[in-house]
DNA sequence: CTTAAAACCGAATCTATATTCAGTTAATTC
DNA sequence: GAATTAACTGAATATAGATTCGGTTTTAAG
């Protein structure tokens, strides 16, 4: 008997975020990510059951090796600089990986994403909340409920991520510092 | 001969928004529409050519009755007035216009959306923009770049009104205030 | 009152794609 | 190296839903 190829399965989820790129998640057929994939529009039905759960794996997969691999391991910095460094590798990570952030905000807001890939969503809020509750109680932090403060670092770099990738503006050093300054500026006490 | 008649053209367009706030805009077909505005589906075709014709006509209106509408006449005031004003308005339209609010925003990242519907969208962000090159050139506002000021402050409003309807949070005179603070806190120079 | 034209209806049509499936191929096991 | 079994193929199927269209009703105009 013969065995699954992973190879193929990655090829698949390439094609996907390949095609998001190009044409945006709902023009996407199961025949042109087959196409593109180079294997037939069946064989994909031997790796996904259908198509909404090919889209929520692919976006569980980006969000845990993309999203929550950019919280860093700097436990022992001060708060600030704890956001600071997330807050950099966030933007890096949102403009540099042109496809991959389109496919994950298209999905985030289409009627395929399932009630469990939801869930998953929330580990990386949850790491900030952590964040700015220490800050609170060092009293760097402004001490307002998180309802207000996190829409604002979240809706800030997402469209901010958004906005430089739309107009084609590369993301210096010089941005990313600036950029966090108002945040900072922002939420500091 | 017979004429249209207005009243059900509200009829669709109110449908469409019911809709929205029910099922969300994918979920939405034309018969769903026709069924609700209480007219036959073929009859959605003598007031819009297709779908998407009624939608992005929809989509216009709200942002022209809704959002322009709420750039006050306040041109009198100082800068750091008006913004507040503008905050303010905003963010009360947009928790208290769930169903309106909930279709524009699946709206705007649909495929429907056509070219000429985008353009309306920039009219906003255009009298923003004026505001705050007025205000660096008072150097109240900090002296860098729209393409960094202005998604703090439209990521914010979109993703904290959206938090909060989401959340089931009540605004509040204190939460307008707080936020604003934190906004202007990001932007001030 | 008549007539013409356009609104209105809703069943039938058309279309686009996700999914299936009968047949084929390749790899694993003994 | 034969048998077995699962991967693989891609044409055929199924279906949802936008759009059309022939027939009907309404109303403005004369």
């Amino acid at each position: 008997m013969r065995l699954k190829d992973n190879k193929k399965k990655e090829a698949i989820f390439n094609a996907a975020i390949e095609l998001t790129g190009e044409l945006g998640l709902n023009k996407i057929t199961m025949s042109a990510i087959a196409e593109k994939a180079q294997v037939a529009s069946g064989t994909l039905y031997i790796y996904f059951n259908s198509k909404e759960q090919l889209f929520n794996e692919l976006y569980k997969r980006l969000i845990s090796e993309g999203t929550l691999a950019i919280l860093p391991a700097v436990e022992h910095l001060p708060i600030k600089q704890q956001l600071s460094t997330i807050w950099s590798n966030v933007l890096e990570f949102r403009t540099s990986n042109a496809a991959e952030v389109a496919f994950m905000h298209e999905f985030r807001y289409s009627p395929l994403l399932d009630d469990d890939t939801k869930k998953i969503d929330s580990l990386f809020v949850d790491h900030i909340r952590r964040l700015l509750e220490a800050g609170r109680e060092e009293l760097i932090v402004k001490n307002l409920s998180d309802d207000i403060l996190i829409p604002l670092m979240y809706g800030y770099v997402d469209n901010l991520a958004r906005h430089l990738t739309h107009k084609g503006i590369k993301l210096t050093p010089e941005i990313v510092r600036q950029t966090f300054i108002i945040c900072w500026d922002a939420i500091k006490a």
